[in-house]
DNA sequence: AAAGAATATTTTGATATTCAAAACAAAAAA
DNA sequence: TTTTTTGTTTTGAATATCAAAATATTCTTT
């Protein structure tokens, strides 16, 4: 490949980890033990996340239609992740709760992105770490402001 | 939230921006008048980017199974996106070829890409981006490395 | 050369993911 | 008390995915 542009070049790395991350993150479950997929795991981390998590909130955050998270949480509930409550004091909301079961997958999937941090800082000394921080910063508030 | 390394500060940010990106690319080229999934984008960037873009070759690139590719593929040669062309020299082979309608997409989906680098690199010094280069490539090559 | 093994792809059957639009239920506004 | 708005689920349809079976072709072995 010929000369290229730190442009070009970290938009090729972007490209290449983002193409990669998803199946490996996948895989990574499945070696240890975890039968959902990543879909699955990410509505269970959106679950967690939110802080009034009904049905709105959370398909908001995971940018899909309540629909679409309906079936999700409908195949949550059945293998034991999830749990659906009456929000009291307004009977049409649904709150979306995790079972201990869904804790540990999320215990074992934020080790990855432990390790996967590690990673991304090697070698890096301490005060460059606000570089990236920032890199990443931008890159985030570019699509907040945009979209 | 309490206060934060920066090992816990970049997993957010990481975190965020993958979840963000994948929608976000959606609705741009929505946007801009393309009515293909970014699942389908990829597909093509695939083919574009392998050097001999048989079935084989292309799926590996997308981590899917060939059986997936060839639905895919299906699909984008019935929109007019693809054509598929034997290999002169082994007659089980397929090359899967772009069309001019699909380089056109790749053009506005690089157009985008392009914006999105130049946000990332904005208020950053240019002698800076080598710790994002450096950042992204530990990430690529624990990868690599690990999987 | 014929038989058997390996490789490349498609087909089949099943499940997951997604959306838009329709249906329902409850709360809020008029 | 109607009417409207809000929150959720259901329905119907397209996409995405895999594993395993079926095909076709090439390579290897005898």
């Amino acid at each position: 490949m010929a000369d290229q542009s730190p442009k070009a070049i970290i938009n090729e790395l972007l490209v290449e980890v983002f193409n990669q991350i998803l199946s490996i993150e996948q895989q990574n479950l499945r070696e240890r033990g975890v039968e959902l997929s990543m879909n699955e795991v990410h509505v269970l981390e959106a679950i967690e996340k939110t802080d009034e998590p009904t049905m709105s909130t959370i398909a908001k955050r995971l940018r899909v239609t309540v629909g679409t998270l309906t079936t999700s949480v409908n195949r949550l509930v059945a293998k034991g992740y999830c749990e659906r409550d009456g929000v009291k004091g307004d009977r049409r909301k649904v709150s979306v709760g995790l079972t201990d079961k869904a804790r540990e997958v999320l215990k074992v999937h934020e080790q990855f992105h432990d390790e996967m941090i590690d990673a991304v800082i090697e070698d890096l000394h301490l005060e460059e770490n606000h570089v990236l921080i920032d890199s990443l910063e931008n890159l985030n508030s570019y699509f907040k402001t945009k979209y």
